[in-house]
DNA sequence: ACACGACGAGAGCAGTGCTCTTGTTTTCGC
DNA sequence: GCGAAAACAAGAGCACTGCTCTCGTCGTGT
């Protein structure tokens, strides 16, 4: 085995590693001399591959966007020969409820407090931006066949129209002003609720997590105007 | 002074210092040796007042849902004799946005990911329902004044209506079922967005928070029939 | 007055991220 | 093919962390 194979190896063994490790105890718990012992090296080692804990970091950050990333983008894709956009905008929510269920605390690395003292590199933004542009490319796709918005919206100000000016450029979209905000209402609605059901605040108020859930996507995608 | 009264300034004392401590570095990294240092005591004393960190980490949480929950209770009651329920519920909205933008790390704590190993006591549940228990409240008073929904809600399905039955009891509400489920989603809506805001989900996205933020909280209270 | 309990200090344990040095192994240029 | 250079693993060490235990000291209720 040549050395780059063998480095490479090794990096991912550590990647994997550190994985598990983040799944178990979650990312402010993550020791990095733990994840040491179990690949069968000193702590020391560790750093000929990651400059730092925060490097480490970084890469499960990147790792963790691009899988929830992939599977809101097949949720999408599986749908979308026999399903309107209604049905593709609910299989999204689905996608990153369940993914966010089922890797809560990759979950939490992602969408729940920064991690102090670490400042997340521009290197993550593009996988960030998978899910995003993932939802906003539905909106598009929305505005192109015609169909109007389920709920109204208020006049946008023109201190809201010029605040929007990034999205478009950042994500790759375009649509008109009124219907942006009716998305990223939806997108911070969904985003608030996965957030609030992780971190325990529907505890003992809502009874059924699943239920509300399919209430509210259902909700939004009426007051977006995709159910036929 | 008498031993019960320095009992309760030292407590006092180590709980402000980790408060500001909380500011500066954020939950995760509060050091219980750093905040003895500053009140000149040994890390070993600390805990005559704090059984653990874990202990001093709740007098905090509690310590932050009461301010929180405070400032938003105030913001209502400031508007409460010439405001309509509109105002009232900007008031509120833009209070938790003003307060979590004041305090980041705080808000990180109540509404960010779960400090690893720490799961929140009882105790702090009630200081907790303050903040949503003064939204839900509002709803409430829409209803009873008759207010419809500005914008309509699909037929709730049983499954939801049974979801949903922990709530009167735990905030002390009642409304119906389509009331309710409306003003869940401009309550996930409201700490979505502040969340996504505070967590850098908005980066080069939206260019203007607050401009945002006053278009979907005016467009959230008009989903929600309170405007006039 | 005295015994008890509260208290502060200190040492110590097991752990952390990270750095520096030391010895070894692989790779590359000549 | 050989020697220099780079890559690598290991270990010691530094300054931390939360927490426990022990040991004197001092205030307080009986």
């Amino acid at each position: 085995m040549s050395r780059a194979e063998n480095r490479l190896e090794i990096t991912r063994a550590i990647q994997g590693t550190a994985r598990r490790h983040l799944a178990d105890v979650g990312p402010a718990a993550l020791s990095l001399r733990a994840i040491a012992r179990e690949v069968g090296m000193v702590s020391s080692a560790v750093y000929r591959y990651f400059a730092s804990r925060d490097e480490l970091l970084t890469a499960l950050i990147i790792e963790a966007y691009d899988e929830l990333g992939a599977a809101v983008e097949a949720a999408d894709a599986g749908v979308r020969r026999r399903g309107d956009l209604a049905k593709r905008f609910l299989a999204v929510c689905h996608a990153v409820h369940e993914w966010a269920r089922a890797h809560p605390h990759e979950y939490a690395l992602l969408y729940g407090s920064p991690v102090p003292g670490y400042a997340a590199p521009d290197t993550t933004v593009p996988s960030a931006a998978r899910i995003t542009g993932a939802i906003l490319r539905l909106a598009q796709e929305s505005e192109r066949a015609g169909h109007p918005l389920g709920a109204p919206v208020r006049t946008v100000s023109t201190q809201e129209r010029r605040a929007l000016g990034g999205v478009r450029p950042a994500l790759d979209v375009t649509m008109s002003d009124d219907r942006m905000v009716r998305w990223l209402m939806a997108w911070q609605t969904l985003f608030g609720h996965v957030s609030l059901e992780l971190f325990g605040h529907m505890h003992r108020g809502i009874l059924d997590y699943d239920a509300h859930f399919q209430q509210v996507t259902e909700q939004l995608a009426a007051d977006l105007g995709l159910s036929g």
